[in-house]
DNA sequence: GTGAAAGCGCTAACAA
DNA sequence: TTGTTAGCGCTTTCAC
């Protein structure tokens, strides 16, 4: 059925014309260039033919992939499918195409990555895996590669990044076990070397303080169930007197649901817990977790909005704060007398 | 920092070559055709430019491109992102590159992402989405492009094929379920239209018999929770008397959850439930899942490594069948009295 | 409005 | 062992 790919000369021979106008016809912008009669005959032959162009030779021709990298840690970590179904979907609406590269969270799994995505002659990159200081963003960033951030940024705020309102989430959280009655609540903060983990722990203490709460902090050197698990451990024992924690994220509220049921604990009875990104199946789990929502998807839409700006040449890098939301489900309540 | 790109010419002049020799002293199969020294002059002039060969001109001259289509239901769907793993990190280690696309679960979006991928010159693709009569699938087949499936077959059993043993799945969770002491069993199945809603519903019948067990089967139209639900709903209804359920998969297991809950039946005191394919967090949900474990990311890498084979000329079409078990979690019982 | 010709960056005969 | 030449499939000046 399919053959030998048809080419754009074979096109041009049965229509009896120019391999050049063949070219003309085919796009969009110099489609007016040519005969309306002569353009119809190209059509017909594309038509019979069943051509398809060979987007590697215009590549080659026209110095552009239209490819774009997307870089994440693990795309079997379900928080990320979203966002990259936002950049694809809206990359294919723009006849891009992504490249999908896994870190598996360590910095040289992701400098490999964009090396590979570089030879891959990608336009420019989204990135999902930085840390505040990521030497391969910081060298991607000096470099003419377009580049979008997403989910966390790093501390230089001249690269764009499309990050949600860790500041807000959190102080909704806390604001919320306030209003229930807790007045000692902990904080499993995610690993500081990245944006999400130090925002969430300063406004964690910002929020605490503000409302007048003995805030208790533990830090999760990643931002895993196991990591998570450590670190409540640790803060369980330290703190015993708590009544509720913040989770640095859902995964990282697994780990705390983890640590409570270890000590004996059950939630939202003993111990309260709000998580942080309301991942897919995170409202499945027992109990159906309090968490604060963030809009993976539109996430990804609008990284890849702001890339694409970027390879027009329209608009500089810029940052977005997407707007998070409380969602109450059953693992809050009042605390214990 | 990047520059614009360094081409091989650059190289040339910069290690007083020809073109043509760095072209053989880079490729590692005709690198002993060029003089040792050469080939280190050679060397030291890409270290000092920093020179990446560019793929494309490199693809467009070989006919190659060393990228493979990958397509699927939906990211999102959190069955998928092992299997894609999978494939991506064995391509990774042959020097190849994955392009995805989602189907988002019809037949038309299966035909334009394999369009898609088509027009972006891969040079096979591997397909989960299949249906058993699945048209685009037997276009593929038919044109010379390799194909390997994954998770899913088609009737045709000439087209190769990674799938999980779905009879063993089934008839292991049917003989766990009588065991316990189960002697009326509904199935909820997967769409009949795909191989894996129908192998298990076969399977389910058959085992069933086999044991001397009620069986009492309903139809989900697609495998997901609602769809699962609707089924599960007209299963309780019709046979109140059935004691266990065996679900097409684990998005169908969960959608029973919820006919359960609404029926005012828990699980598994009232009903027992095994579901299908231990996706993640399934063993995170309340009640932690029983269910047939499937090695997804094996599936994965075993459909990677089909497909090289093909590109590589060797060995036809294979269908391969991957070993499952049984995980006996919380969502199974002993009958109610 | 269309043809001619050159060339994107690379590889692969063929010569030398 | 290395240089020469041609060309992958396409786009894009430049003429006509």
């Amino acid at each position: 059925m399919a053959g030998s790919p048809v080419t754009l000369r074979e096109v041009a021979e049965l229509a009896g014309v120019h391999p050049g106008t063949v070219s003309r016809a085919l796009s969009a912008e110099t489609r007016d260039l040519v005969n309306a009669e002569t353009a119809q005959r190209v059509d017909a032959a594309v038509e019979k033919l069943g051509y398809k162009p060979n987007r590697l030779a215009r590549g080659l021709k026209t110095r552009r992939s239209l490819t774009v990298g997307v870089v994440i840690p693990d795309l079997t970590n379900p928080f990320f499918p979203p966002i990259v179904r936002g950049i694809e979907d809206y990359l294919d609406r723009h006849g891009y195409t992504s490249l999908l590269a896994n870190t598996d969270g360590d910095a040289e799994g992701e400098q490999k990555g964009i090396e590979t995505l570089l030879g891959r002659q990608v336009e420019g990159i989204v990135l999902a895996s930085a840390t505040r200081t990521d030497a391969a963003v910081a060298e991607l960033a000096a470099s003419s590669t377009p580049l979008v951030l997403v989910n966390r940024r790093v501390d230089d705020n001249r690269v764009a990044a499309v990050v949600s309102d860790d500041r807000k989430g959190v102080r909704l959280g806390v604001e919320h076990l306030a209003e229930l009655g807790h007045e000692t609540i902990g904080h499993v903060a995610g690993p500081g070397s990245t944006s999400t983990g130090r925002a969430r722990r300063d406004a964690f203490r910002a929020a605490t303080r503000r409302l007048g709460i003995e805030g208790r902090v533990a830090s999760a050197d990643a931002f895993t169930e196991v990591a998570g698990e450590r670190a409540a451990v640790e803060l369980l024992e330290r703190h015993p007197e708590l009544t509720a924690i913040v989770a640095g994220n859902d995964l990282i509220a697994l780990g705390c649901l983890d640590a409570l049921a270890a000590a004996g604990l059950r939630c939202p009875r003993d111990v309260s817990l709000v998580g942080f990104n309301d991942m897919p199946f995170i409202d499945k789990i027992s109990p159906p977790l309090t968490t604060v929502h963030v809009p993976h998807y539109e996430l990804g839409e609008c990284a890849a909005e702001l890339l694409l700006a970027q390879l027009r040449g329209e608009g500089k890098p810029e940052q977005v704060l997407a707007d998070v939301s409380l969602v109450v489900r059953k693992s809050t309540a009042k605390p214990r007398r």
